[in-house]
DNA sequence: CGGCGAATTGACGGACGTCAACTGCTGTGG
DNA sequence: CCACAGCAGTTGACGTCCGTCAATTCGCCG
């Protein structure tokens, strides 16, 4: 509960936290609290009256949505990433339910106060648009991604997105169970199994949670990933000076700020 | 060119603007210009640089994506609508590209202004952030709609949110070309052909652009209309007060505020 | 009148979901 | 320490949904 300094400090450093004047910072952090959650906890229910904002700052969490029985991952979170912004500034129900997937050191903030220093302070309002401009255009990306790639070519995708932001070296390690991953990719994990397997004539080996990609240009010609939908290829013109805080979501709803 | 005072006013009572300092509006308005397109206008390609917030204040208008030759209708935008915010708000390159479908008239406004004018006053960028909210938690709506439904679905809960939003009489018209509408709701306009097909045993009948719904509670039993993917069923209690705004985004993608 | 494009219909094939069986791992309790 | 239950993952068979291709009709505009 009492929350270290070099966490606190963590938070300050966010994007969203980062222009805020210092009485804004403190006033949000004195109604928060840190608390530890076990894998597999529901944090928020879809359709619950949102109170507060949330800030992962260790484990892994995953939203979801409901429909008529069956559920889908919309985005897989990982530290240190903000969500459920967006419910927090409209005062609104949820739209998705938020669960741990590992053992989670979560940071809650009062939503209450978090619409109250956007009218005080502007740097911290404009701040809050921008991670939501950041989200939405995750969102985007995801969409596309969705509706205009198949299912092989949104996970050949992924594994080259996930290869970059794991160091770049030829093999990855699945960061969850795969079952959440073909949820997120939208899809079943029996196809996500023959998925993986078509994947095989294009260099990709599977060992358990280990990946390796053994001919990028191979797979990168089927993914043909495109700046417009995966989030980790920006144009370096505009990685520089220009809003990080964009980079964090990625095509396939893997965001580091996701609402 | 010379802006209407109707149409001056009509932008003010938008939710975008109505909270904002009169000298912040004025400094909006006095770099904005009111421009007439004829049906099919690119007014901005994916990848290019977004210079200006855009205004719909007549006409009707259409985002899509594209990837690797193929094209997908992300929304379709009625009057009163702002979209392309988030892209300015971050000085980003668009990723969708925004055409006129009818003829139009379209406002545009500086987004260097818009950013100056976020910075300056905390009201404006607190709407800009409330704006942006609504219009996120629309994409979550069509993400889970997309995600979680079939193609015959999605059509149902089409067309009972057409109905409610023209008035709730039994038959409708289809505000565009069915090849959009079937792009939209991501099937291809062959498939949208057997949906509406299929919902004819549903008490749904077609005529050209008119669509009867002769069973309302038949087809809402197939669709299933849920208010956290429809947002054009909002519980009452939230309706009253809450930010209306939020209610423009709607599951299909079709949205008065589109970003 | 002729031509173009939208819409519909049919036939076909491929992609994906469903169901079921089987494997392998892990944690639990006898 | 082993037996077993439970679950994730994989594989196969099958059916359905949906995309593709082609042909036809219809309405609109030149």
């Amino acid at each position: 509960m009492p929350m270290r300094n070099v966490d606190i400090e963590r938070v300050r450093a966010l994007p969203l936290f980062s222009t805020a004047a210092s009485r804004t910072f403190d006033a949000l952090m004195t109604g928060g609290f840190l608390q530890k959650f076990p894998a597999g906890t529901t944090l928020l229910m879809e359709g619950d009256p949102v109170d507060f904002l949330y800030v992962l700052i260790e484990g892994l969490a995953e939203l979801q949505g409901t429909w008529n029985d069956k559920e889908t991952t919309l985005a897989v979170l990982r530290p240190v990433s903000t969500f459920i912004l967006a419910a927090v500034v409209l005062d609104a129900e949820a739209l998705m339910t938020a669960r741990t997937i590992d053992r989670s050191d979560i940071l809650m903030i009062s939503g209450e106060a978090v619409r109250r220093a956007m009218k005080e302070d502007a740097a911290f309002a404009v701040a809050v648009a921008e991670e939501l401009s950041g989200c939405y255009r995750g969102l985007v990306r995801t969409v596309k991604n969705q509706k205009l790639r198949g299912a092989s070519e949104r996970l050949a995708n992924y594994l080259l997105a996930e290869q970059v932001s794991q160091g770049g070296g030829p093999t990855l390690s699945l960061p969850h169970e795969k079952r959440v991953l073909a949820s997120l990719l939208g899809m079943t994990p029996e196809n996500l199994s023959r998925a993986f397997a078509n994947l095989a004539d294009y260099g990709v080996l599977v060992n358990g949670p280990e990946v390796s990609i053994l001919r990028p240009a191979v797979l990168d010609r089927l993914a043909k990933p495109d700046r417009l939908i995966d989030s980790h290829l920006q144009p370096s013109s505009a990685r520089i000076g220009m809003a990080a805080r964009e980079c964090h979501a990625s095509a396939a709803g893997k965001a580091a700020a996701y609402n």
